[in-house]
RNA sequence: GGAGGAUUGGCAGAGUGGUCGAAUGCGCCGGUCUUGAAAACCGGAGUGCCGCAAGGUACCGGGGGUUCGAAUCCCUCAUCCUCCGCCA
């Protein structure tokens, strides 16, 4: 959610912002500014009524004080009661409309999205995209190359048919050495997020309503989420829900910024949809698994932290030896609440395409707004801060591309990258 | 799941219808004293919104209600504690 005495201070260039990621709605800044003025002139008179009669009840107070000695003075409280009890209404004729347009106000910043950054490519599709970086080098794979979910079939590494049983479509089921190396994967995603400075946390995956809130899936996104039925809680689409909730209503002191937190968590997405090749296999799933960095930082530095994450990710890709590039999402291909985001994709050698692994993004001041995240400046001045996340990585596609790129010819193996060969045990994945 | 108790400022804890945004203690910040520190003493300090300001207004777990007036009474939800039941 923006925050208005920041767009008030300059409205048309909001606007331009705006249309970088074609927001077709710009009036809707004007809207809020106006509602936000009415509220301001509701608040004032609602104030003042409000003061007239605290000043009349703290007078009928001291009559009644008084007519405890001397009960000539009850018949004067009496009055002075009934008289107040005449003008009660208004309080909350007023309370009403301020709570109206309150709600009115907040409908519309709703609608509005984050503010584009400057470096934001101008665009609309993903093909608008800018590469920043690519690096690694793709496979030369034998022309009978098999995609992932048919080495993942023939070395019984991950079990889709079973997963449908269990669940539905979108739950494999991860099986022996498959199963090995997705724990692999966490573990050694987890171990450098540490070493980088994150904090691991094991939060909860269902999150309640005002979580769910604070992050921006509510009001708008609730089909995308699974709910619990009877629980009013939901499944988290990402760890970022939980770990960034952690500081919802919280004021930090300056010193303890950057904050850095990590986690790995399973992520649920409903993503009801389309079916076909673009989601086969592992390409698309309900049901994945995640580590993900979060930071809430000084607004100053939030660009550096973003350099950061990107670096962060980008070393994770190298040493998992995966060929990958590093894309500017262009402004009509970012998120609803990001400022500026960073997508990673590795390269699936069988499948012959490019797949999204990660998505690094600042969200500036645009969470902090509505999770009321601040910290107290040297003045103490409370300040919103800045929030970021990334995924450092989902594990999905990873497990697809190594699976993909890694694959011996003649059905023997699939070679485990070096870095996680402690973790597996073994050079080879599959082999008899 | 059943029965009972609780939720007040950073923490502890008073307050059960009127001058209470809230005693007191601890902790915190500033000052006096001291070579320095401690102790002692003096002073300061919550958050949001409206306002140029003075000031106003709201907040005593959340929401609703009663009342001229609610931290205090009523309803409801959440959370915590104790006991019972169940359970990894």
């Amino acid at each position: 959610m923006l925050h208005l005495p920041s767009l008030r201070q300059d409205p048309e260039a909001a606007k331009a912002r705006l249309a970088h990621r074609h927001f077709d709605q710009p009036e809707l800044l004007d809207k809020a500014l106006e509602l936000d003025d009415r509220r301001k002139a509701l608040q004032s008179e609602r104030d003042q009524v409000q003061a007239e009669a605290n000043a009349t009840a703290k007078e009928i107070g001291k009559l009644m004080g008084m007519a405890k000695r001397d009960p000539s003075k009850a018949a004067e409280a009496e009055a002075a009661k009934k008289a107040a009890a005449e003008g009660k209404g208004r309080v909350q004729e007023l309370e009403k409309e301020v709570e109206a347009v309150e709600q009115q106000l907040e409908d519309v910043l709703l609608q509005i999205p984050n503010l584009p950054h400057t470096n934001v490519p101008p665009g609309k599709t993903p093909e608008d995209n800018a590469v920043v970086r690519e690096g690694g080098v793709k496979p030369d794979l034998t022309a009978d190359a098999e995609a992932h979910w048919d080495l993942a079939a023939r070395y019984n590494l991950i079990d889709f048919e079973l997963g449908v049983k269990l669940a539905g479509s979108g739950f494999p089921v991860y099986i022996g050495q498959g199963a090995r190396l997705q724990r692999a994967l966490i573990a050694w995603f987890l171990d450098r997020a540490a070493d980088a400075g994150y904090v691991e946390h094991m939060p909860s995956v269902l999150v309640n309503e005002a979580s769910a809130r604070g992050t921006g899936q509510l009001p708008d996104k609730e089909g995308q989420m699974y709910g619990l039925v009877d629980e009013n809680l939901y499944l988290a689409p990402t760890a970022e829900v939980p770990l960034t909730n952690i500081y919802r209503d919280v004021i930090v002191p300056e010193a303890e910024l950057p904050v850095k937190m990590c986690a790995y968590t399973s992520c649920f997405r409903r993503e009801a949809g389309s079916y076909g090749k673009d989601v086969r296999g592992l390409n698309r799933l309900h049901q994945f698994e995640k580590v993900e960095i979060v930071q809430v930082v000084h607004p100053e530095r939030s660009y550096e932290a973003l350099d950061q994450m990107v670096a962060h990710v980008e070393s994770l890709v190298q040493a998992l030896e995966l060929p990958y590039r590093i894309l500017r999402l262009c402004g009509g291909d970012m998120g609803f609440t990001s400022a500026l985001t960073y997508d990673f994709e590795v390269w699936s050698g069988a499948q012959q395409r490019w797949l999204e692994v990660s998505s690094v993004s600042n969200f500036e001041t645009f969470q902090a707004n509505r999770l009321k995240l601040r910290f107290a400046d040297e003045n103490n001045k409370k300040q919103l801060a800045h929030t970021l996340n990334g995924s450092a990585l989902a594990l999905p596609r990873i497990m697809a591309a190594l699976l993909e790129n890694n694959q011996l010819p003649d059905g023997k193996g699939i070679v485990v990258p070096e870095v996680l060969r402690g973790f597996v045990g073994r050079e080879v994945v599959g082999e008899i």
